[in-house]
DNA sequence: AGAATGACGCTGA
DNA sequence: TTCAGCGCCATTC
């Protein structure tokens, strides 16, 4: 069941632009939860598909889609999807982060 | 209740 | 830049 965690994981990542990146620490950050990194990446785990959440849109800090055997190969879905978005993904599940990160609207007008 | 695991992050080598 | 180790914290056995 999904807990409000998962809820506010999932609402942080609703709020991410196409064509933007975000990672699981800044979700975490964003709902209040510095640290818990992993457990966005829980919340994204218990993500049924097809869902309403641009969960493909959160990577990890290192700016690589996390490659692993536990998501039965949803990784390369992610990979499939952020092509779609116009955003470069390597072989190895690298991207250009830095170019397409996401800053949350949230700070009195930017610059 | 305790120990192990995990879609992470940071620092050091 | 890449690899390894340690730390955080909720979930699972």
């Amino acid at each position: 069941m999904a807990s409000g965690f998962d809820q506010q994981v999932y609402a942080v990542v609703a709020r991410i632009p196409a064509g933007q990146l975000a990672t699981y620490g800044q979700i975490a950050e964003l709902i209040g939860a510095y640290g818990c990194a992993r457990q966005v990446g829980w919340a994204l785990r218990r993500l049924p598909l097809p869902s309403a959440v641009p969960w493909h849109r959160v990577v990890n800090a290192q700016g690589r889609i996390t490659m692993c055997p536990s998501r039965e190969g949803s990784d390369w879905m992610q990979r499939e999807l952020l092509l779609a978005e116009g955003i470069p993904v390597d072989a190895e599940g690298r991207l250009p982060l830095r170019a397409h990160r996401w800053v949350a609207e949230v700070l009195p007008a930017g610059r």
